[in-house]
DNA sequence: ACCTGAACACCGTTCAAGT
DNA sequence: ACCTGAACACCGTTCAAGT
């Protein structure tokens, strides 16, 4: 039996390997923010030169791609063949917003990195899945898979506070807070529901918006018998 | 009439205002990217010495605001109260694909920055208003507002290039590309659809679902004689 | 009030040297 | 193969001095 261990390498574990790295700086980003991330502070958490990094990562913008893969790969993506399409679109979007829950800071190194791995085809894939089962052929599926990541995205891009874009920046409590009536007359009406800030109930609202739409379109090319799994 | 003149004030025309350096500042990123630039290659530009700069701006961050504020203030945002409020919807989220076309690099900092001014309001302004002109209340035309807003962001968010998400990144153009045929099934499948990148005709098709939604939400609100101007 | 040179405390990255 | 000290060319920002 043991002769099968062919090689007993030394097992010498090793003190840096890119994992440590990306992990570090995950951890980094997610207290300090992803400005206050510098290759020098990754070392100092690891107890190294910062020069060591670089026989693990040829250098930061690699080290970030590795921090956008690492949240990718951390999605916990459902997968339920058997549920209803809508309810495997949703499954899909909610995922988004629990990784984006999970590591807020790290999320907007996603939003701005090409994640060049597999990995980062993963969330593309199932949604490719549960539009073709759904019957959507291959050309309605890609763009169905897109606008669902362009929903998912941004909504967490809002949510996430960066680019919470035009919108209950500063909650209005007193008259007008100071904009022109004239111009903004919409915003100050409705300062108090632009106050009550309920991320929740506002993301599963634009989802609800989405998968209905979705679904409306399903039973317009299952009425007109085309759209179908025209591949088989 | 030249008694009316009060004050001949000498008009030293400014060798440096906040507007030429956020103007400079754009200009630079839109030629490098957002990390080539730097405050002191922004001087340089200018023809002034880097500290000048910090007479009127307070710091790099600030200047990036302003960035993210001129950005959006070229918004060229219609606004035709006649028409129904699907178009209305409509032209105001291709308005965020517009933009995004003019300012392709500088629209990651819109995406990342807040903007303290009111000019980050008017799109949510005319967001709420053609809501509201639709007979949605408050709550509502809020929740409209905010769906409309993350779709037009993180349509534009993938079409930029930053962030394509999780998506054709690798066009796959023979076999397997690399890929696991068991785990990605379907991207390998889809590669031909995949491939043909159509950013205009894949930004209409979730357009549409989403005034789709929108309208048949419409709709059943009207036929139930709910939902309408509360406020009044 | 606005411009500036010099300086400070940082960066990311390279090189040559160690083991 | 992996770690490292010293060094380089940059950063953003402050200060004290100019006008």
């Amino acid at each position: 039996m043991a002769k099968r261990v062919t090689s007993v390498t030394p097992v010498t574990r090793p003190v840096l390997t890119r994992e440590r790295i990306v992990q570090a700086a995950v951890d980094l980003i997610e207290r300090g923010g992803v400005d206050g991330l510098s290759m020098r502070g990754v070392a100092a958490e690891l107890g190294v030169a910062v020069m060591s990094l670089y026989n693990h990562v040829p250098n930061k913008s690699a080290l970030l791609e590795g921090v956008a893969e690492y949240v990718v790969a951390g999605m916990d993506l459902p997968d339920d063949p058997d549920e209803p399409f809508t309810d495997r679109a949703r499954a899909l979007v909610r995922a988004f917003r629990k990784v984006a829950h999970d590591y807020p800071r790290s999320m907007t190194i996603v939003f701005t990195h090409k994640i060049d791995t597999p990995i980062g085809l993963r969330p593309a894939e199932r949604a490719l899945a549960l539009a073709s089962a759904a019957g959507f052929d291959g050309e309605t599926s890609v763009r169905i898979m897109r606008a669902l990541m362009a929903y998912a995205l941004g909504a967490q891009m809002r949510e996430v506070g960066h680019a919470k874009v035009l919108d209950h920046e500063t909650p209005i409590t007193e008259g007008t807070g100071g904009l022109d009536p004239a111009e903004y007359p919409h915003v100050i009406a409705f300062a108090p529901q632009l106050a009550r800030y309920d991320p929740e109930t506002d993301f599963e609202f634009g989802l609800d918006l989405f998968i209905e739409a979705l679904d409306a379109l399903h039973r317009r090319l299952d009425a007109a018998g085309g759209g179908g799994d025209a591949a088989t």
